[in-house]
RNA sequence: GGGCUGGUAGCUCAGUUAGGGAGAGCGUCUGGCUUUUAACCAGACGGUCGGGGGUUCAACUCCCUCCCAGCCCGCCA
């Protein structure tokens, strides 16, 4: 692109090329979100136009010139919400970001689908600070007893909320804020109790047929008894799928509570044959996500891969076809990897917001999610350091510029959205592993004294700047605790208990002698070789007692500067096994 | 069984939309920092771009086929 040697000089036989290449190159985008947003400024434009594209014949415009752009994301509360479901939040966020900067007014609305029913007993639940419990700590006795009924009918097992739902949905909400990421929750139980989907559903069963045929193409389920609506049991408070009058007028539906089948189980109906107004019941998914599209003016969803094939056709069909609304522009995300495992809840093999917030800064799970959607990618919590580690690199891309081009123009276009706020200068990042160093030692002077000898932190850096650049050691500590890892070493406050032989207790003292006069951290690093070899022992087995007195362990940092910077007498005093 | 998506260096990933030089960081190795002990610096090694076939002057990129992983094709979301 802008190499000057060379092409220039070349350019009498390359002119056609070099114009035709200029003319393609336009929609090269170097960050997903703006392809994505291009798609959606196009869907605007269009229904913005009085004249159809197709026939050009004059229609009337679909769509106000004052309406905001929606982004929508949703999920079911089914007990805990972890990273997978983050995608539905981040990854509109940044389709929302790159469209506001373009000047767009954008709404990003949540859905938390918490009229759907509990169909089994979650294996693990989180709590209302997001810290993952089992079925054991809470009344799971109460939740089995509302097995089937919707989310929002069954109560808080931890007892706070007002139901089930709605502490999942304060969970997700939490979430969303720690990431600082701004969304409108809508609780589905609500749009129906406050006739929101009254005209949807009123238009499916009005033309149930042809709902019915529509579906039918996607689902064996869809046989001539089929009607896409579930009402609640007024009797049991179970969803039950079995419809057997309709009536348009009084907008109600006849039904009896019947075996739901759940999986390899059946949730049980109590028989009851009843009436149940439009805003009893439910719309199975299929045409419930239609519904929300248009209930909510959907211009965008993303969505995982697992509804790419089953429910995004029949949901585009049914927009289509029996709503004769415009689906939203859709987006399919791979799904990630935790530890190498795919996500399970149930196998515990999870990870929440606030736990990962322990270990990292939010932009860099911002970061994590601004990462290329349709690849699938492992977040490996043991190199966590590489992941930060990457999260640097890109912000210096962003700063600075780096020698991979590709990572530059992706920083360039995606780094103001990764960040709450972009900084007129590069923050200060202690690489991630030194941080976990640092955190081997509690001393908060001692900890900036080691950042600014090792040249992280500059002379005149002011107090903010290094509290800054130090929050991330105890992130980093945390790290190497919960992993257990081979930088989870603690300086010892108190004498650990030793067994050395007299060559080595020997060797110490020497080495006392050798700090009391001062040495620094690198005469240090050489006085244990020195003294090892003086007295005859292997500087490995010096090294293993230095780190025993230090550490209780037999390994552990760079020995010598990190007792350079400890205070000397205590040094002194521990390689003499006084203190 | 059919379909969708992914597979690029030991690891984490760019690059594939638009065919033309296979890349980065980390790790490893070597060297430096007055002599192995995880922080710093330099250099090197490292890839049949999942395998095979095809189109093309030219293929990581397009086409076909096979392998692996996840997902969908019952229900639910």
């Amino acid at each position: 692109m802008s190499d000057e040697d060379g092409v220039g000089d070349a350019d009498g036989a390359d002119g056609i090329d070099a114009a035709t290449s200029a003319d393609a190159s336009d929609d090269h985008h170097d960050f997903w979100a703006e392809a994505v947003a291009d798609e959606i400024e196009q869907r605007v434009v269009k229904q913005r136009e009085t004249t159809d594209e197709a026939s050009g014949e004059e229609r009337p415009v679909s769509r106000d010139p004052d309406d905001p752009i929606v982004i929508k994301g949703g999920v079911s509360p089914s007990g805990v919400a972890h990273l997978g479901n983050v995608n539905e939040i981040m990854r509109g966020y940044f389709v929302a970001e790159v469209l506001r900067e373009r000047g767009h007014e954008v709404r990003q609305v949540f859905t938390s689908d918490d009229r759907d029913p509990l169909r089994k007993l979650p294996r693990k639940l989180a709590d209302a600070d997001g810290n993952i419990v089992g079925l054991g700590e809470v009344d799971a006795g109460a939740l089995g007893r509302n097995l089937g009924k919707p989310y929002t009918d069954i109560p808080d097992p931890f007892g706070e909320a007002d139901s089930y739902a709605a502490h999942f949905a304060a969970l997700l909400a939490a979430d969303a804020e720690r990431l600082g990421v701004d969304i409108e929750m809508y609780s589905n139980t609500e749009l129906y109790e406050d006739g929101s989907f009254d005209p949807v559903v009123e238009r499916v069963l009005a033309d149930v047929d042809t709902a019915r045929e529509v579906l039918s193409e996607y689902q064996a389920k869809a046989d001539a008894d089929y009607v896409p609506f579930n009402p609640i049991c007024e009797d049991c408070g179970k969803l039950t799928e079995t419809v057997t009058d309709i009536d348009l007028d009084a907008e109600t539906v006849d039904y009896v509570c019947t075996d739901m089948e759940v999986g390899d189980e059946t949730i049980e109906g109590c028989g009851h044959e009843g009436t149940a107004t439009f805003r009893e019941g439910k719309l199975p998914w299929r045409f419930e996500w239609p519904a929300q599209w248009q209930v909510l003016d959907v211009d965008f969803e993303p969505f995982g891969k697992d509804h790419a094939e089953g429910s995004w056709p029949s949901g585009v069909d049914i927009a289509d076809t029996v709503l004769d609304i415009e689906p939203p522009e859709p987006m399919v995300y791979e799904w990630f990897t935790l530890n190498g495992e795919t996500l399970s809840s149930s196998a515990g093999n999870i990870v929440t917001v606030p736990e990962l917030l322990d270990l990292l800064e939010p932009e860099v799970i911002r970061y994590f999610f601004a990462l290329n959607p349709t690849r699938a990618r492992d977040l490996d919590l043991e190199r966590l350091d590489q992941l930060v580690d990457d999260f640097d690199r890109f912000e210096r891309a962003y700063y600075e510029g780096v020698d991979d081009d590709s990572l530059t123009a992706f920083a360039e276009a995606a780094y103001p959205h990764v960040v709450d706020e972009v900084a007129d200068e590069r923050p200060i990042r202690l690489p991630y592993t030194f941080a976990a160093v640092l955190g081997m030692v509690d001393d908060p002077t001692l900890r900036e004294k080691l950042a600014h000898d090792e040249g992280h932190i500059p002379d005149d850096a002011d107090e903010a700047t290094v509290a800054a650049a130090l929050a991330r050691v105890e992130q980093a500590r945390t790290w190497a605790e919960r992993m257990d890892n081979a930088y989870n070493y603690r300086l010892q406050a108190d004498l650990p208990e030793t067994a050395f032989d007299d060559a080595t207790t020997d060797a110490l003292d020497s080495l006392a002698a050798v700090v009391a006069d001062g040495a620094d951290g690198e005469t240090i690093q050489a006085a244990i070789y020195d003294t090892a070899r003086d007295h005859d022992i292997e500087p490995g087995d010096l090294f293993e007692a230095g780190y025993r007195l230090f550490f209780d362990e037999t390994q552990g940092p760079r020995l010598g500067e990190f007792l350079g910077d400890l205070e000397r007498e205590f040094v002194v005093d521990r390689l003499r096994r006084e203190r």
